[in-house]
DNA sequence: TTCATTTGACCTTA
DNA sequence: TAAGGTCAAATGAA
């Protein structure tokens, strides 16, 4: 027993090392390269491998968080799915057409990307939590322990085009006037795209990492990073004339509402537009950084894609797939591959991004 | 007539 | 099995 812990240890440090040697070697390649065809397929090689690497890692560590979860609940269980025994991590990961059968596991399928603010109300009534998109009522409950029960809405496109985005709207027990509002999914619809060009945030500046050369994408990040730094636990926002505030909280899912490349705190200068009234809509602002990141993401094309990827960076967050839940670890496992696998996949993404400050599952001395 | 909301039943998860 | 989340028929509003 000892013996295969030592030796599964073993493996995973392999695994960590060979991962950072050719993540080493990615670096050195994007340093080096320019833009030609041959760099991009050794690019592309190389992100393959490493992406491998970490999902091997991955499964070694999923399968020994199930064998201590099942040893904790059933003494010494020996019946674990360990990937590295049995060929094959659990079958949510790697065999989607089981996982498709499970159509009403939506809890687990659907996007997990989860972002938590408190509005008061002030004036306003709750009917004017208008937070730029058209939302369906689509069910109420009484939830347990709580005066008030839960609305849930979805969006109004869901059907005609998809867009799985959805929100929970509770009041606070303690303050009626404040609803708890938890928004689940990203918008794919055409209003998130309509509502990036008409509404800018008004504290928050629209980063284009695809405009800015190289240095001022450095720069940009460099204050990005100041900023994270200087930023409270948690900030409110108050909608100008509309009377309501928003609180997004410091909350364990932080990285959900803004993702290790994102930035919260709002900014000295003025706005780039001016509109101190505009609507400020957090879930805009992720629009805003999906549009400029990565286009290809927000691909309709690519909507397998898109989840896959950005739930990551929205729910838990690469950096911390280990203390993850199994689920999230499952879920962060599968994604490289579909987008390995996938020829949507744009290495130029790699070249707009900084690995130590937007990938925080590579460290940042393998970047230097 | 169309679209949104309500609400009880059903499904999934822990 | 309880609780949370979703579905879908019924109902209401525009």
């Amino acid at each position: 027993m000892e013996e295969n812990f030592k030796c599964e240890q073993v493996g995973l440090i392999d695994e960590l090392m060979q991962g950072k040697e050719l993540a080493k070697q990615l670096c050195d390649h994007l340093l080096v390269s320019s833009s030609s065809s041959s760099s991009h397929e050794t690019n592309e090689v190389l992100i393959e491998k490493i992406l491998s690497t970490y999902e091997k890692a991955l499964a070694m560590l999923n399968c020994k968080a199930d064998v201590g979860e099942s040893k904790a609940k059933n003494g010494s269980m020996m019946d674990s799915h360990c990937p590295l025994t049995n060929g094959s991590p659990k079958s949510e990961v790697l065999e989607p057409e089981v996982k498709n059968k499970n159509v009403f596991k939506k809890r687990k399928t659907m996007s997990k990307l989860t972002e938590q603010v408190k509005v008061r109300l002030g004036t306003a009534h709750e009917g004017s939590l208008d937070d730029g998109y058209s939302w369906r009522k689509y069910g109420q409950k009484d939830i347990l322990g709580a005066k008030f029960p839960r609305g849930y809405y979805r969006c109004t496109y869901r059907n005609v085009q998809g867009c799985l985005a959805t929100k929970q709207v509770q009041k606070s027990d303690e303050d009626p006037m404040i609803c708890e509002i938890t928004y689940k999914g990203r918008h794919t619809c055409t209003q998130a795209s309509h509502l990036n060009k008409t509404v800018a945030p008004p504290s928050k500046r629209k980063v284009n990492f695809l405009g800015a050369n190289k240095h001022q994408t450095h720069q940009i990040k460099n204050q990005i990073q100041q900023e994270k730094i200087e930023q409270p636990p948690e900030t409110f926002f108050t909608f100008g004339s509309s009377g309501l505030e928003v609180k997004i909280e410091d909350m364990d899912h932080k990285e959900d509402m803004f993702p290790s490349f994102c930035f919260s705190s709002p900014l000295k200068e003025g706005s780039e537009n001016g509109d101190n009234n505009s609507l400020f809509s957090y879930t805009m602002m992720e629009n805003n950084l999906m549009e400029n990141f990565s286009p290809t993401f927000i691909s309709p094309t690519s909507s397998d894609i898109e989840s896959n990827i950005f739930y990551h960076w929205g729910s838990t967050g690469i950096g911390q797939s280990v203390q993850s839940s199994e689920s999230d670890i499952t879920d962060i496992v599968s994604a490289p591959t579909s987008v390995t696998n996938s020829p949507i996949m744009d290495l130029d993404f790699f070249d707009k991004i900084d690995f130590d400050t937007d990938f925080p599952l590579i460290p940042p001395e393998l970047c230097t």
